[in-house]
DNA sequence: TTTT
DNA sequence: TTTT
């Protein structure tokens, strides 16, 4: 079946990087996006949307993204359920990511890294992380 | 922000309608939205994930959409969190679907539709339900 | 860049399968996409959309998928450019699939595959195909 | 039918604005969208998408969007024909836009804004401008 | 050049 | 609490 799902919004907090048992790089953070209209009380209000990034893109998550960074994320919905310490089960829904676009320049953002060395900078230009899908190179001479 | 949900999956169960105490129609269903792969028992396992629908729609969904149906939603995810009977804060995250497309012909579900008068039938040839967004008709002698 | 594209139709006719001169597998089919809304003369109109797909996916197509069937294609908005015959610059605006879902039963499609058989039907149950993205499996005792 | 399109890039002039005999508002731009790989030669690609943008959606992008500038679009592929002046049709395939969002603050852009007005600034904070789709406000009591 |  |  089909399950699609593309975001715009900030990161609430740092990302924080844990690693299963057998050694497999999960990075997890909340993103926070803004509704296009605001309540009855004139507030602007956000959707809080929980997202988790596996391997090589959990890494890059934790090392090049913080808290307050504008990035667009690509995945599915997952939901799981677990049994808590009282015994209750707690269902959970959630965005696996297999795509997350950093959405700013790092000229005006200082203390994101600690150098401006640009050949260290993954985001200059057009600055894109993913979960390596197998890239669609088309053929130079298409047979159509 | 952008927050942009597509989903193709079956009703879990007949859709619930409800009003809210100033008489708007909400409709809700759980869609189970199975994944492209089998896990390690070799069984396939899906998503279950919590749909909202609003107003019209709402009603057309209820009107028309029975469980096991296999229809396409499109809309948003939006968190909300409310206290429980036991004083607990509960997060919910859910979508809200603005589209809610029909994916199935009604020849082979008999039981969907009481009489196979086609008049009556809004799934005939393209079947779908939307909340009423405002058309974007495009006009004729364009000017580019 | 972010660039992402979710379509539901039928297939105008069947799909056309090459190869490209070093032997990689293309199909291309176009997409009749209905519109919501009819036009002043009260007919629905149609998006006619025209879909690659390479490799894997492209003989897939091939071999499921006929014209007149419902399909869902996933992929991304891809442009190019060429010279005719007559030295005229031809800009072409495609969509590049890398997933194609099967959205009919075969039941009610006796021509669709020559035998019953359903060991060799791909679309029973869940039927999908996709180019081969890795896949994710979340560990089963999660960091969190 | 579903049809659906993200997209995210840069402007590669600034929109033209125009309007049809009828008096409604059109707005015209190609959205670079690089691809996220490098081809043979080591150079990144674009594909080069034209958008379409009508009335109040039209009006806001020519006043607030200029070449160069990065923003995500929502929208659905569209294709048309005409007959040009040697008697040829020619096929056109292009993405009408039903939301435009800005994703770059103004500060580092002092070209964009006459005045660093912040109370003139539709950017600022959460920037957006839409077609003016219905509000979904939930109800605040809901019944479930 | 278009599908149900 | 889950669909084919």
């Amino acid at each position: 079946m089909l399950n699609r799902v593309i975001l715009i919004g900030r990161l609430t907090k740092d990302p924080e990087l844990r690693y299963t048992p057998s050694g497999v790089a999960v990075a997890t953070f909340t993103l926070a996006v803004n509704r296009n209209y605001t309540n009855q009380q004139g507030q602007r209000e956000a959707d809080f949307i929980n997202i988790v990034t596996w391997r090589g893109l959990a890494e890059n998550v934790a090392n090049y993204v913080k808290k307050g960074r504008l990035v667009a994320v690509e995945g599915r919905i997952q939901t799981r359920n677990y049994e808590n310490n009282d015994g209750k089960r707690v269902y959970v829904t959630e965005v696996v990511a297999d795509n997350v676009r950093f959405l700013e320049s790092n000229q005006n953002r200082s203390e994101f890294h600690g150098s401006p060395d640009s050949k260290n900078d993954r985001f200059d230009n057009d600055p894109f992380i993913n979960d390596g899908s197998p890239i669609d190179i088309s053929d130079d001479d298409l047979p159509f």
